[in-house]
Order: C-alpha cells, then structure tokens, then sequence
RNA sequence: GGCGCCGUAGCCAAGUGGUAAGGCAGAGGUCUGCAAAACCUCCAUUCGACGGUUCGAUUCCGUCCGGCGCCU
C-alpha cells in the first residue's frame, strides 16, 4: 500500500556541502521539522566535530534524531530506522513538514527501504560472541563467516564478526534473512542530493574544519575524556574525534592534527558520494519509480536560491504523486 | 676550485646485474542493525640526462645537469 507510505522529503550530499543551511532556508519557508539521519550527532555533548546544528537554530526548527545517547552507547542504524519512523508520524499528525536531512546513507537506507526482520538476540551472548571474536586474527575470523555463511562477501572484521553474531544467535545464515524479508520502509523517499565540484566541497570541507578547531574540538574531546568516557567509545571513534583523541594521547603530534582532520573528512566526502551516486537507487517498487525521485541540486548556489527551487519543486512532486 | 653524498610516481620511500616493495595523496567501488564505520580495486613500459661495459643496467663505469654537505 504506498498511500501509506506518504512521500517525503530526503536531503542528503557529503559532509560540508551545507545540507544544514538549505534545511534553515526551507523553514524559512514552510512549518518543517527536520529529521537527522546522522550516525554521529545522535550523541550528546559532541556538538562542535559532529557539525550539528547550533542552539539558535534548533530553538527556531524542530531537530530530532539528536542527541539520543552517550558517547559510550551503540546505536543503529535498526534503532534509526524504528525511532524515525515513530517520529515521521508524530511530525505528521502535528500537521508539519518532517524534512530527513543526513549524511549516513545506511541510516536513510534502513529508514526508507527497511532492513531485515531481526530477531531479538540475547545482549549477554552478544557481548560474549564479539569478546570473542575480537581475539581472533582476521583470517579466522573471515573463514569462520565463510562456513557460517557461505554468501559472506568479505569487508573485513566488523562484517565477518556481524556474520558470526547473526549465525550463531539464531541458528540461520544472514544472507538467509536477508533474503527472507526486508521490512517495510516507514516512508517513500523523494531524494534532494545536494553537490559539489571536488575543488569547492575541499574548500569548504577545510575551512570548517578550521572553525571547528577554532570553536574548541579539542575542549570538547578533553572535557568528554574528562568525564570518563572511554578513549575509544564509538562516539569518539568518527572523524575529527579519532584524530583528536590521538593528539591528546601523544600518537600524533598537534601541529598535525588540522591536516589530519581535513584529509579523513576528505576520504569520508568521498565514500559519502560515492554511496549517493549508486545506493540511492530508489525501490522498484509500484509504479512510482520515476527519474525525478533523485534529484540532484548544484550546491554553489546560495541556500535560499536552492531552498525556493527545492519548495516549487516539491509542491509539484507532492501534488503529483498523492 | 677540491673532496664527498645524493637524484626512483604529486609527496615520502625500499631496492637488486635479470626485467621497479611499501606508505601518503588521488581515482573508482562494496555496503541489510558499530556506517563519520569496515572493506576492495586501480594508480612509474620506468628509476635526473647522455654515452659506455654487458646476453641483459634502475643497479657497474664515464661525462654532464641538479641538490646537499665539508674543505679551501
């Protein structure tokens, strides 16, 4: 049933393109609440490397899908795609626009497509499966996949260590669930992808990471290591933080560390682009599958320009399709 | 002016008389619950230039060019 699966509004495109000031320029226009779908701002107190939006701006637009957990909490991209989806309705039912703005593909992916029906799996085996499984070298541990799961592909330890868990806590393959179901996505996707010649996003990429610095990353890092958060909690463990927790801990000197930032934050733009340009196939579901539900948006120009294009573009889009 | 050392991809860098490691940067790609993660592929017909020795030279010899150091 795609009528209830109402179409939304997805904008997405690699870090420092300025999905951020496009999304304040729309609700300049229109009653919006944005929902993040970003793997990194969903931790609390890491405001300043994760880019998020700033105080004045989440009083005047509604954020979710922020500051959801402790730097030392896992989360998902399942959590993600459950909790989004409560929130679509909730934003709906308030009678505004829930606008998914966000540069992790994976979550916006599980959001819109679904992922498979996992079934619940004990925490204490798990904790213990992946204890475990972090003793072994990285070629046992990609065999024992292999025979768990003939179809594993590779991708290294943290997929192969996925295989095992899955496996070995509810007796059937993960290829094989996969292939059993995929869960309904929460909404149909109308995807926005903002873009940037490779010269300009470095520019861009380079100077903001300078304002981070300047705007105290590194305060930011001692203070949360400060306060007893593990050095390699997963949400010190993304870009910027990474690098700083190294200068801290002596592994990498301080006048290394801007370069450092800029280059990882680089490789990220790059795979971000590269999961935009051939992930974001749109399902071939219904008979809805037309090329506008992709839509490239040249990001040099001003995010009040764009965000006008964007709500003429959407009126339409939306009228068409409902 | 003399003596010595060095010159390998955009950068760093190993190397051998027998047909050019590796790292960084760059490019492309994978992606179903850690995704700002994890992983994969590509990237020097050529070793400063020109001669010589040799079956064969990036490797040995000579000259030149360039850089560095020391001496005068």
């Amino acid at each position: 049933m795609t009528a209830s699966r109402p179409l939304t509004p997805v904008l997405v495109g690699p870090t420092a393109v300025g999905k951020t000031a496009v999304a304040a320029a729309l609700a300049e226009r229109i009653p919006l609440t944005v929902i993040s779908a970003d793997a990194r701002q969903v931790y609390r107190r890491l405001d300043i490397g994760t880019a998020k939006a700033d105080p004045e701006l989440r009083a005047r637009v509604p954020h979710l899908g922020i500051d959801l957990v402790e730097p030392g909490e896992r989360y998902s991209a399942g959590r993600f795609a459950n909790e989004a989806a409560g929130w679509l309705t909730a934003v709906r039912v308030a009678g505004r626009l829930p606008l998914i703005v966000g540069g992790t593909g994976f979550y916006v992916r599980a959001l819109a497509d679904g992922l498979f029906h996992e079934p619940p799996l004990d925490a204490d085996r798990r904790e213990r499966l992946r204890t475990w499984a972090a003793g072994l070298d990285g070629g046992a541990l990609a065999r024992w996949a292999l025979r768990l799961d003939a179809r594993f592909t590779g991708g290294g330890r943290q997929r192969a260590s996925r295989v095992l868990e899955v496996a070995l806590l509810t007796g059937r393959s993960l290829s094989l669930w996969q292939q059993m179901a995929r869960a309904t996505g929460a909404m149909r996707p109308w995807y926005i992808v903002l873009t940037l010649p490779r010269e300009l996003l470095r520019r861009r990429i380079a100077e903001r990471v300078d304002a981070m610095l300047a705007a105290g990353l590194v305060n930011e890092v001692r203070a949360e290591l400060t306060r007893g958060t593990a050095p390699d909690a997963s949400g010190l463990d993304g870009v910027g933080y990474r690098e700083t927790v190294a200068m801290l801990a002596g592994r990498l000197p301080e006048a290394e560390l801007r370069d450092a930032i800029v280059r990882s934050t680089r490789a990220y733009a790059k795979r971000q682009e590269t999961w935009f340009r051939n992930q974001l196939r749109v399902q071939p579901s219904a008979v809805s599958s037309r090329p506008d539900e992709v839509w490239t948006v040249d990001a040099a120009r001003s995010p009040e320009t764009i965000a006008a294009d964007l709500l003429e573009r959407w009126r339409a889009v939306s009228a068409d399709r409902r």
